[in-house]
DNA sequence: GATGAATGAGCATTCATTCAT
DNA sequence: CATGAATGAATGCTCATTCAT
């Protein structure tokens, strides 16, 4: 029963196969339908090695959260600062988006699908200035377009609403294995609406 | 502590008071976290009482479940049929959709947000027969307007998310109080876009 | 492994049962060694048994806790309050409290032994009514007697310790095995004592 | 993270850290109620550290033990050697320990109040030693005064309860903040009232 | 219909202890 | 001597569900 390799190298093994097995099955069950004794068999660790690691299931689930929404916050905000068109960013956005759903299926299920989950309520500062960076950096680049003309003023949570809304709609049909049209289409064509939407006609 | 009053009318109030206390408790705090305890305290009601009326806490939350899509489904298709006119049409679910949420927060929450919840894994016939008969009138509706030359073709999932997408968004955003927008300006707003998006453009 | 009996008359049986258990156990071994699934065990209950009835173990050992206290300080009291003679009263306590732990060895060990222990932290209203009205009974005897020049004025807790001091270290003796004195021998000396001590000399 | 400094002195540095951070938990929060993570914390220590000088838990409070009860029985039996006369010997042990008791609250809670600990079961022959060592200097002094004609002979163990009782009581109240009479007030009145009740009356 | 005692599997978590480095 | 990752049995407690009354 016991694990003989406790090296650095693997300890380090040893969280990050925990932070792995608790993400695949979030994503899976969710987190109330998940058990610790669940993650401790997936990463193959002691239940006291998993507390050893994360204070509380709930501390896992926020060190699990943290880490993708990080991710997923900084290929976006990297997309868009890459650009300095108005559509092309739009574009870079839904792209990242559903590209990025494409590509980490568990972590977009465990990001989006649980988002209003409890053991968000340990106010994480680490979540709270993730959050605060990208919201600056997202508005920044809005207003800078909207200064320039290219996009029409509107209530930011509008903004928010059709560009977003329709990637997480799209991306919960994909996931679940309802969707019909590619991603690729999916991303000329919300592109295009969005577009079509914020653009200030000309 | 026993309640004298259990003539027939008062039984359907008690049954009545189960599903709104449950309906409370699922939307606030979710189904998992809600316990069968919670909800006889809260309906002021015994163990046996709740099971009595309910086989289970899973079908407890289908029947809740299915009183409110229901409703809403019925909502919707009220509305969609009355118009011909597409833009109408288009207008009418999302005023809909978005004037629900606004008076009916707590199965809004319920529906939308816990939408993935285990227990809709019983495959709850009156569940499929709802969902067939939704889908079947609005796809009509639909097909009938793309027949008219008034809507583009187009896959269907690619419809739903642009319409439905931008609702649920602001939905959420407006149940978490996080909205800046009226449900108002945002009838249009989403309007608007939906119909750029949607139109066979002239 | 079900139990069929659960008429009303047994119900109570089955708390009595588990405060039993509690008792012998939380005595023999302390409240922290004590295991919720000794005390199942022991009382021949289901664990959801035991937390029907009682909320947590802290509040099922502050129960037993407080139905022993209260026994014990009735009979103090009732023994005490009988008396009119100052060293007869004095007599009465040491005596009924040796005879008490004689013949109740199990609360004894529990309520001298683990006096201090956490689960008392519940700010229970009961205890403190309790305590409240031994104090008073208790006070309000040695006043009489001091009134009436019989005891001489002491602060109260060098009486207490005079008195209930030598109590508590011979029960200890005794319910340890290790005293070679009889409690009836115990209880004429220590009444002796405490009258020399107490009394006004004449 | 790491301690540099490891040498021979600093090591017994950190033994000494160990006991006195156990000591310091035990007394507060009883042995069973500490984990030894506390006492690492406390003690500034690794797991490692502590069970590398002491084998288990319950070692450690056997040291804390005996290091304590060793120094009190000192105590005691240096005072009473030095005291030929028989009421000054009394006096020298009622006093001796409760101004150790004020001297060293953390030493007398954990040693009087957490007497029936388990961790005394390891039957440590230092222990008993120590006890042996104070039961024969005790008694040889009380059979002296016996023989002397000064104290009227008793069971030893009512000898024990009429010294020891009032003087542990009065311990307790002190230690819970709940007495009132001053330690020099307590001494004064224990003492006379053990002298009237073991002297030899003349 | 209603009640609430009883069940027992399951869960999150703690903790003394070991051991490779 | 010191470190801290790892272990896994044990614990207090929850909860959906059953059933006799």
């Amino acid at each position: 029963m016991k694990r003989q390799n406790s090296t650095h190298a693997l300890s380090h093994t040893r969280k990050l196969a925990i932070i792995e097995a608790a993400l695949s099955l979030f994503s899976k069950k969710g987190f109330t339908e998940t058990s610790m004794s669940d993650i401790c068999q997936a990463a193959d660790a002691s239940t006291g090695s998993v507390y050893h690691h994360f204070k509380s299931k709930e501390q896992l689930a926020a060190a699990v959260y943290i880490e993708g929404i990080g991710e997923y916050q900084r290929g976006i905000m990297d997309a868009l600062v890459r650009e300095e068109d108005a559509r092309a960013g739009i574009r870079a956005i839904i792209s990242f988006h559903l590209t990025w759903v494409k590509e980490h299926p568990l972590w977009a299920r465990f990001l989006f699908h649980q988002r209003h989950a409890s053991f968000m309520d340990s106010t994480d500062d680490a979540l709270n200035t993730l959050n605060k960076t990208f919201a600056e950096t997202m508005g920044g680049w809005f207003k800078k377009q909207v200064h320039r003309g290219t996009i029409r003023p509107r209530n930011w949570d509008l903004v928010i609403v059709i560009i977003l809304g329709p990637c997480q709609e799209f991306s919960r049909l994909y996931l679940s294995g309802k969707s019909v049209s590619s991603v690729d289409e999916a991303i000329e064509f919300l592109t295009e609406t969005a577009w079509l939407s914020l653009a200030v006609s000309t």
